[in-house]
DNA sequence: TGCAGCATGTAAATAGTTACATGATTAT
DNA sequence: ATAATCATGTAACTATTTACATGCTGCA
């Protein structure tokens, strides 16, 4: 289980809403650990209860009030015992290859149509990581370490992101 | 829920026992849709309930009976109406992002070791991808439809694998 | 004798998804 | 008005992991 991890990982950098990091844990932090905003406020809730994170309720005038939350000593502490341990190979999900392993059984036409959309989702996130780089990671050298190590998981969507496309026009050649 | 789907794509090319699946569900087939053997045993029982698959007893003399279950004509049927639905991108569960995110917390020399443990256990599978690739789809175009299409899905294995590679030097480079 | 591989499961706990639920503010 | 974004949750269900459990055969 490391959505647990995750949360604090992303709270250590910065206190956020629950409701932010549901956004991050869907859009771009999703890309290591995908979450419904459902778990993200259930599993603050069980951090809290462990004393790895606390919440200060901030009132807005102009939006409704919220809880920002930021990790505790003893969350650092967690989150620093949960990194030693040896890490589990990546596990990757993925109910197009199972589609594609039989695709004989149905129209090359039908599957070359959900290859597209995947393509374009899978494009749209690839222009948006390499948006973020460079913006923000012109010169990684010359950034606070912190950030280096941010780049570095950026740099895994991008190159994974660019070997899937590649791949996804070597499935469009073959279906045609 | 794809478990199901997977196994019933998997069964439709072959008919395996419940432990050949988990065999192949934790190794090579495992790529696309990863479990455990309780979990394998559970969904055929399921899948058996629904009438998707169906189980012949086989009596072996050196080794203990077993169930080898095939897929029924309504399971096929099943697996086409799921493969007509659109496919979401596949998720990514990377513990390792999580703790690069905030490798600064850990000595560099720490994560490294992770790293070059993980690497070896792509490398490996990587080997493995490759050699399949040599053996059988040395001239993928000459081969049977069905082949083909299993062919695909090994090229993204080969495909994300090599890039999944390169960027492991990538982090190697700068965690020195 | 003990370990590895074949072979199949149950039970309990945890994690994750889907459906339901509320209410504020701002822009069209 | 009504849709979108901000903001936070509960409840029910499904999927997944971990622990427990058994027994056979062949090999060192």
């Amino acid at each position: 289980m490391s959505l647990k991890h995750s949360i604090l990982a992303v709270l250590s950098s910065e206190p956020k809403t629950g409701y932010q990091l549901s956004k991050d844990v869907q859009g771009s932090t999703g890309f290591f650990w995908k979450a419904t905003h459902q778990q993200v406020y259930k599993e603050l809730a069980s951090l809290e209860g462990s004393g790895f994170v606390k919440h200060l309720e901030v009132a807005q005038k102009d939006k409704p009030d919220k809880k920002v939350y930021s990790v505790t000593k003893s969350g650092i502490k967690e989150l620093i015992r949960w990194m030693r341990e040896p890490t589990e190979l990546a596990v990757m999900r993925d109910a197009f290859l199972i589609k594609l392993f039989v695709g004989h059984l149905i129209e090359p036409k039908e599957i070359l149509e959900d290859l597209e959309r995947q393509k374009q989702v899978v494009e749209t996130r690839q222009e948006q990581f390499q948006n973020l780089e460079k913006e923000y990671f012109q010169n990684p050298s010359s950034l606070p370490i912190e950030h280096q190590f941010n780049y570095m998981t950026l740099r895994k969507g991008i190159i994974l992101g660019k070997a899937w496309l590649s791949w996804c026009k070597e499935v469009e050649d073959f279906l045609k």
